[in-house]
DNA sequence: ACTGGAAGCATGAAATATCATGCAATGATC
DNA sequence: GATCATTGCATGATATTTCATGCTTCCAGT
């Protein structure tokens, strides 16, 4: 049944697989919209926006950095994260002091307000993941850990 | 020195690994980003925003597919997506034509020119991806593959 | 010290995205 | 087969994002 040799039309070949479906930048694209968008739900719930919780997230983790250092952390662009600090700080979410070694740099500071929001916030965030991790079979959630992170570091080493 | 009875701050507690660099969100985010990034500048050297750069290989998978389908596939929400198809339409790379089955649908073709783009887009991105797996262990890539692909039949199994 | 260049952040104008809603076609219920 | 709800897509108003660029501060070389 199957001629290799007549019907190689590289479209609707025999043994080809789905390519969308097996990309690699489609699923993590995807695996990463629809395993955030639950969690953003409750980030919204909690009047942040999405950017605003990852800034809150990574002050929590580093208190005091700067923009330009924060920026890519949050995946936003520079001005696009000025004007959202800006807005966290008109909130009194977040403070920002210039840094005294070098007056070109903006320090960023959670207040008690943020802090506070923070540590909520990332214990909801522990309790999503843990519940995502649930609907996997046992281990491979760590598995998938391991792997980007590695792959997270190979891919962010060569700036 | 170490005395857990007292130092127990919670934020800069003794055994606690830190959280964002293992958040599977951020990392799955984060990951997702930065190695659909310099594919994406390809993508756009070849005129084509990214958005439109996914249509196409929606369509390259299945033609004539309708635009409520086409927009999660796309990563877009619905009202974006019918502007940018409007737009490649306008110059070319598609046809809509409304179905006769359901008239309220519109149906999304590759015109000859957008097939064409398509493909080729469709090679560079295989080409990419081989070459993005290439810095990992041999291996983990098609291991990644397949836990990603578990994740992402999870998630969106529960519409 | 002086000059050129780069780093760090801010900002205006233009491009995009989103949200709610509109309208048309279909399906379901009685 | 009239009515009401729903689906599918389009669209206007608003909000957000981006791009280029400006301004300031620092650094390097001279």
């Amino acid at each position: 049944m199957d001629h290799p040799d007549q019907t190689d039309s590289f479209e609707e070949a025999a043994g080809e697989r789905p390519f969308l479906s097996n990309y690699l930048l489609f699923l993590l694209a995807s695996t990463s919209a629809s395993a955030s968008e639950e969690f953003h739900a409750t980030v919204r719930a909690h009047g942040l926006r999405v950017p605003e919780w990852r800034v809150l997230a990574c002050l929590h983790e580093e208190d005091g950095q700067m923009v330009t250092r924060l920026a890519p952390l949050a995946l936003a662009e520079q001005s696009r994260l000025t004007r959202i600090i800006m807005q966290m700080d008109a909130r009194g979410l977040v403070e920002r002091r210039s840094d005294p070694e070098d007056r070109r740099r903006v320090r960023i500071y959670l207040t008690a307000e943020g802090r506070a929001l923070a540590d909520d916030m990332i214990a909801r965030a522990r309790d999503h993941e843990a519940e995502l991790l649930s609907v996997l079979p046992a281990g491979k959630g760590e598995e998938l850990r391991q792997l980007l992170k590695e792959v997270h570091a190979k891919l962010t080493a060569r700036d």
